[in-house]
DNA sequence: TGCCTTTTTAATGTCAGACAATTAGATTTA
DNA sequence: TAAATCTAATTGTCTGACATTAAAAAGGCA
């Protein structure tokens, strides 16, 4: 593997990073063992506490796994693509919430990236899909639903949206940007007639996939897109005429 | 904060997870100073060790930042577009290499999540987005450019594409999507003749974005994809034919 | 007083050595 | 042969110490 350079700042991140470019340059592949924490001490030099932060870093990072016992050792982790989706709606939910990004600009590249699997999930959706969809639907219009279940349920009629493509690289891609928004939409209080209009273009989008038109599909978002922007603008200029 | 049922496993873990937790949910905000180690360590009843292996998995995350001196400590990070890009690049390209996801799948993820762009791109693309698409039109077509760094130009070609949308999350998702194809791109041979025919399109592209024109630029992505879909195929089926 | 230098101090970074807990495999025993 | 036990390797955790860093406090001097 790789040395360290002894001048510099904190050992753990070189050899955290020494060790992820072994993973991503194929040195070390999946399943493969890394030395003990001992050799591995050993080998760069250092003390095992500094050996365990650098493993730690990587385990955070879904790289590596560990076991105990007399087999034990870390070991480079299959990524998996729950794993991966999961790393990426924290992501995307902490970058939209502690940068100020503005609802709008959120907004539209949920849309963007959501209109672009209409195509797709209008050719492959599966009934299950559909019934998945027409099942939030119903949710969605049941008296004493919470806003954040109100949400929630939302959530969930598009990321089955998404799921129609059929492509797991999207579905990947797309949790994130779906996801995440959902602290944005809970800051929305929603009227019974806002309800209704949300609900009615669920039900227009659902149609849509429903008798395969891709175009059909993608025009029901942007008209969702432009109820949500007109919604969170008249909440927020609410909210700001009130101080 | 929060406290640790005794019973399970990696208290390091439980560690990061509560105060990851405090993060996402607000009750520790930006720029926030965390409590020191020592205090850590008596607050969650464990040793030192275990709270540094704790912050560790955090920093690896960009979560936290850490300064040393009197006022120093971990402080929690804004989570930069930079950052949480990086991050996105390493998550899809590694969940690309080792997860056997056909050319195909990944493929028609990336092109249609960059048609998604395109009518945002048509309408807010500057001069300088076409003059670096331009550049890298020109430097493709020069002789004696390795199959690499053709990659990388066509890379970069698209970014500037992505980037014309203005829309910062946007090009945060699509960040990932873009470079994590790069290593499967690599794998694929350039005759001139192939070269010639994306570089032709590329020139569509550019067309049409310089038109403003959004439906010809997703069209002119459209056969790009093809293209290169085609160009996979051969290339892997006549690896397959030698053996 | 006001500025520069030195000292103090609080924090992270690193180390060494030890013990606990876990688990696979080898050994022993019925 | 099969079950129970022992052994060894490895990670998880703890204690205590020292090194390094950087800001604040203290001191000295014009």
């Amino acid at each position: 593997m790789k040395i360290d350079p002894d001048n510099p700042a904190d050992l753990s991140a070189q050899i955290a990073t020494a060790i992820r470019d072994s993973i991503i340059e194929g040195r070390l592949i999946v399943d493969e063992r890394l030395p003990s924490e001992a050799e591995l001490s050993e080998l760069f030099e250092v003390s095992r506490p500094t050996v365990r932060e650098a493993l730690k870093r990587l385990a955070a990072q879904s790289l590596i796994r560990t076991q105990r016992g007399a087999t034990g050792g870390a070991f480079v982790n299959r990524l998996s693509y729950e794993a991966a989706q999961a790393q990426q709606i924290t992501t995307s939910t902490l970058l939209l919430s502690m940068n100020a990004v503005s609802f709008e600009t959120a907004c539209e590249a949920r849309f963007t990236l959501e209109r672009a699997c209409a195509p797709l999930s209008a050719q492959r959706r599966t009934a299950d899909h559909l019934a998945s969809m027409r099942a939030e639907i119903h949710r969605q219009g049941q008296p004493g639903l919470t806003d954040e279940a109100f949400c929630a349920s939302d959530v969930t009629f598009h990321r089955a949206l998404v799921d129609g493509s059929a492509n797991p690289v999207l579905r990947y891609q797309l949790a994130g940007a779906v996801e995440a928004m959902q602290p944005l939409m809970n800051m929305i209080t929603f009227t019974a007639r806002d309800r209704a209009r949300i609900i009615q273009l669920h039900e227009r989008i659902a149609d849509a996939l429903e008798a395969r038109e891709g175009p059909a599909t993608a025009a029901g978002l942007s008209a969702l897109e432009a109820e949500t922007q007109t919604l969170a603008r008249d909440v927020f200029a609410k909210r700001a005429a009130r101080g």
